[in-house]
DNA sequence: TCATAGTTATACTAGCAGTCTAATTAGAGC
DNA sequence: GCTCTAATTAGACTGCTAGTATAACTATGA
């Protein structure tokens, strides 16, 4: 029964898409995915909570959908980000994530609001890092501001061009006009020398903690990846695998994680012979350590 | 007793700009200013109808503000545009218009948002207007552009200079800036000859298209008469309202109004002294630059 | 003085999010 | 198949919201 969860966040998606979040009620949510009110808040806490994690899987799966494009190819070459950011637009559109984000930003709910900037902030630190990548380093001062302005061009384009006509090479014709815009801009501010912001400001605004967090983040997955691979063919992968993805989220998550928890769920895997001697492993272990 | 709406709007409006419209219930203003529910919908139909009463008259001040400043001055000169500019952000901020219309455009309120979708085109269509004044008419095809990008890249560099720093001085280092990168995007474009929407659209968009024209002709229809009242005792009281129906007559028959004429009239206009303080005989004064 | 229009307090409907409970059901281990 | 636990259910309940309705009261102007 535990994709039902997922089911119903599915559901209240559709829902979403269709009336909007704030249209859509709770008793809507349930008639729709035939569950019962308790069964709904003990799946989530509240409607908001649902929300988050509907962003929060969709997210997780553009970002990788978008990231995977990029494997094996020139991460200087311009015509990569710009299949990345049509993906990414497409995305956006087939999920009502644009209308779902402004409505989310006036609701009077701050942890909704922090989560909400967090991801808006990730986007442009990606397109930061790209800009990078593509522009080299030496106009590096100049490319906060440009990313920044860069996201204005496209977005309010967008808007416009999409009121005037509905047609799906919109997308594209935009996307191009705004990445002509972006490479003038980038030079001409690198010579003018024209600084808002300093691109060091990308770290101190990341939510909690710089790139730390998300570098530790990054390594734990890829960890917990590879020692799910490693228990593919185990008896009882699913429960090891249950336990991993528990570690996860408990450090990743929670602002205050139960140690004593984490540790204890280290013990259990430990009891897997095929995990515990593994490089893997001592690197969670570690990790595991750091956050102490 | 005409002015109690009047303090009803302005202590909404106070409740608006610490709370926010969807959290103010109507209950906090009928507290807050003191009045009865039975009064409150004597006043206004619902909710809605208060923020739409509001809006309007914040938007209707703006407005006047901003072409007051045009008046004398060079329509050619960019430092024009950028203190009219200046004048907007700023009394953006310090009635919170800025949180206030993304908060309306998810309410499920169909006139609501037609409302916002016009008052943004309006502005949309003012800076256009404007562009063609400062940029010349060899530009025309690209303006409609260059305003949806420049507003584009002002809004969301604003937005971020906001979260960074929250000093006043940033408004201005972010308007020059936006208004820097416009002037070359400006020449850029018309270069390359690139073009997403015809500035033709604007006129379709116009949500009172060709009525544009009828409802400037009955705002100045509506001002002529208030100052015609306002000479009723004045004994050049005929001479005066010859003058200023020349204007309407020129302004609004001739299709290549004289305006050296009208201005030269208003000159005259100007030596009344009973006239030439009022209110109206400003937002006259504001209604002929604009036609310039 | 009197009629009218505006104002008031208050009770009411209907819908919302979220809590709580008691009864029912499904699943895992034996 | 049996049992125990945990998930699920329907529905009552609280306290909030927007908006309606009404009967009593008050100011104003003829």
């Amino acid at each position: 029964m535990k994709d039902r969860k997922q089911k119903v966040i599915k559901m209240a998606h559709q829902l979403f898409i269709e009336k909007g979040f704030q249209a859509t009620s709770i008793q809507d949510i349930l008639d729709y995915s035939g569950i019962a009110k308790g069964t709904f808040y003990n799946y989530f806490s509240s409607k908001n909570e649902l929300l988050i994690a509907l962003i929060k899987s969709l997210y997780q799966q553009i970002e990788t959908e978008r990231d995977e494009l990029l494997i094996g190819k020139d991460p200087t070459d311009i015509e990569v980000f710009i299949k990345q950011l049509e993906l990414q637009l497409e995305f956006n559109r087939t999920n009502n994530l644009y209308t779902l984000f402004e409505e989310v930003m006036i609701l009077n709910d701050d942890e909704l609001k922090q989560f909400i900037r967090k991801s808006h902030l990730r986007v442009l630190r990606w397109a930061y890092g790209r800009f990078l990548s593509i522009f080299g380093e030496e106009k590096k001062p100049y490319l906060l501001d440009c990313a920044i302005t860069f996201f204005g061009i496209l977005n309010h384009n967008y808007k416009y061009n999409f009121v005037a006509e509905k047609s799906p090479s919109t997308l594209y014709k935009v996307v191009r006009y705004s990445v002509n815009r972006l490479v003038k801009i980038v030079d001409e501010v690198a010579e003018s020398g024209e600084q808002l912001l300093r691109p060091e400001l990308l770290d101190s605004w990341a939510p909690e903690g710089s790139n730390h967090k998300k570098a530790f983040q990054q390594e734990l997955h890829t960890i917990i990846l590879a020692l799910k691979k490693l228990l593919e063919r185990n008896s009882e992968a699913r429960k090891y695998a249950e336990l991993l993805d528990f570690i996860y989220d408990e450090l990743v998550d929670e602002k205050e994680p139960r140690h004593f928890l984490v540790e204890s769920a280290l013990t259990s895997l430990k009891q897997e012979i095929i995990l515990s001697k593994t490089d893997e492993f001592k690197r969670l272990e570690a990790l595991v350590v750091k956050t102490n």
